[in-house]
DNA sequence: CATGAATGAGCCTTCATTCAT
DNA sequence: TATGAATGAAGGCTCATTCAT
């Protein structure tokens, strides 16, 4: 077998994967894990249920890559986008609407409550705690308490706040309005709205502390900031 | 058959359900909803099988039992405290603690999100709009929403609010968190640490006079776009 | 407990055995003997299940009570027919219609299928043929015998006929075609142009020998038959 | 994979499907289709039960299947049989004999009970009218009137005869008279006897010239009621 | 006599997974 | 590697019947 042959014979291993999963993640969405057979997830991605498990030892192991591909996706999402926007609040903003659309995207609502389920209900997978799942659910937390933490060192915000109160906060109230924005297909119009709304009080409770206190108002803090650290790079510059 | 034995046996009848119900909700809290099966359900409430569904007739009809009585309890007890207390600060502290407070007395974790679950695994149940779990989630969100609208009604909190935004913050957020306090048999104090980091912010943010800024003027808003390109430019240094 | 109470007892068990009798057989005709549930005949029949368990110690004698009845009916009705009726022909168009009436009327073709079902499936009664539904199946059939019998006597039609095959071909017939009927509520018209149709033949057969031996024809040998009749009425009178 | 091990496994498959049914037929017979558990026909047949839903989605399904089958032998068998023999007279005994052997040779009364039993009892099956079931019963049908129409045509029986009555007295006769040569293990002789007892008196209905009677003229009509009158004096005067 | 709660065996069917080919 | 036939445990649910009240 020559290279050739190799690289398509795993592109089309590739290719098998990827239609299962696939398969299997449009139809969890539809039917929910328990409603779903493999034989019915084999049928849809036209393989035969033995090659199913071929390629995914257990209907769990199914799961599980479908979600750490799920959230691969989202923390490589978020990330470019932070990367790309500098202001905070438009990176909260980002992140929220990013967040809905994906989950929207991928009918993932079922994959998310899953995730949630599965910790419970397969609970007896001791090794969860060292999953990759795990894994990648921190680090996509991390994005968000990053642009948090950055925005206050940046004194775009308070410094006073309760990091994972904000965090529940942010992904409970985007989450728990979103089931009212599935089922019907709904507008971008709609989720923006939605985002707005979830992200603009959390916002102003962000500030509502710095605009009563001294005279001192944010621009000019940004300003201060930025100048900081323009200073710091030239210093840097200097010694190099 | 006298009154005394009449009601003898009708709270016998109704002890029996209450034990068939609480075995399930335990049950499901432990291990869901779909790996429990009705034969340990029986087993653990101390009944036959074919007794579970003499007072039950499906294993969705329990679930939707256990779901009402939940809910009930929520609302009764959420009126309940509205009552006594008079401010409105005073009065989410404590929606919020109660909400925690039964959601984790009874495990109910699991039945929350079998709730959400449902209603999207069995969509079928066309009738869903008009049952009684409909019914009761609405009615237990008007309560809050009673709450929000009296305080601004009397001026403790700005009218200006979007009030399904501030609900899915609200409920989102104590819930999002939650997961956290299960597990571990979490103390009073750690569950009033999570309410008060929750409902503090929202607070906030429902009482800050926006217009307190002032209109931003156009100054302002070119310093700020200035700002963000100071920003950037200093990012771009730093990376290179 | 004085007499009218004891009537009045006494006919309240009987209508509620009725009641619980004709709810059976509706159901039975309906859904089937093992589609019927005892709780549904019972709730049918305005009784509670212990109750229907006191008339009918299982659901089989239920079964075996209705089809006693229904062989009652049969048997009573042929019975009185045929002693208004003295023409051999008339009397098998009688008994031809008055069994599909009343297999029909009782929408009693599973009942009369259950019978059969019966004896098979519930073959492990091995007192079948001591019954009291044995007896009147018989007692039924000795009907038809004796209306046949008696045509020979008579001379209005052959001897030599196999008289187990003409009852097989006469009752065989009828219903083999009356499932047809059912189903569409069917006109009078209609079923006694099947009920003609099946007895023309029938009786065609029974006399075509008669026809082309001798000239003897059929209605002097009636008369012939009256007068020997009459004469030895005439002699026993004189006798006493 | 060669074609002669492909032959093999299509051949063990045929051969597990045959043995699932073959084992099923004979329960059924037995015991009746509701007496018989899937269970127990995976037993009877060797498989496992899961095997047995893997060849027949349904108990329903798996007596389609059967009575499917026994209606094709019934059909091929009576074909060529018709085939060969050419006089009409021949060619219903032959009809007759082969349908009783068949039905007899498979234990099949109940299988032919049921048929008639789940028109009713599962007549949800609103396609009904449209399975392959139906439309085999039709074609069996179809050969005893070819057979009869084709006698007319070539003057061996009478024109004006009532087609689907001949029918039903045929079949019906045939059948109704069965359940007595069934249990026993009737001997062959039994059954022609029985055959040669239902098909003669119909032949003879099927020649017989009526008009051979002349026009019945009223004299002889008036005869007729001159007797039925006496005899109705006599039957009164026996009783008295 | 009447009730209806209680029973538990048994039913049909589904399903994830294995393994010979 | 790919197949799909085979498995058998388990699932939700029904039902005729019993029995304490």
């Amino acid at each position: 077998m020559n290279r050739t042959e190799l690289n398509k014979s795993r592109s089309r291993l590739e290719q098998r994967e990827a239609d299962i999963m696939n398969a299997a993640t449009s139809l969890f969405a539809e039917k929910g894990f328990h409603g779903t057979s493999t034989r019915k997830i084999a049928a849809a991605a036209g393989v035969s249920e033995g090659t199913l498990f071929h390629y995914f030892a257990t209907k769990n192991v199914l799961l599980q890559a479908i979600l750490d591909n799920f959230y691969a996706e989202l923390i490589e999402s978020a990330q470019e986008g932070i990367r790309k926007i500098m202001g905070t609040r438009d990176r909260l903003l980002f992140l929220a609407r990013n967040h809905l659309r994906i989950l929207m995207d991928q009918q993932a609502l079922m994959a998310r409550l899953i995730q949630v389920y599965l910790s419970v209900d397969v609970n007896y997978y001791r090794d969860y705690k060292n999953s990759l799942l795990h894994q990648l659910n921190y680090r996509y937390t991390r994005i968000f308490d990053g642009v948090i933490m950055e925005g206050m060192e940046r004194g775009y915000i308070r410094e006073d706040l309760e990091l994972s109160a904000i965090r529940d906060l942010f992904f409970g109230g985007l989450e728990y309005g979103m089931r009212t924005l599935m089922g019907r297909k709904s507008s971008k119009k709609k989720i923006d709205a939605h985002v707005e709304a979830i992200v603009q009080p959390l916002w102003e409770s962000m500030q509502v502390a710095e605009t009563t206190a001294g005279g001192k108002n944010v621009t000019d803090s940004r300003l201060e900031q930025a100048c900081e650290r323009l200073e710091k790079i030239a210093a840097r510059m200097e010694k190099s």
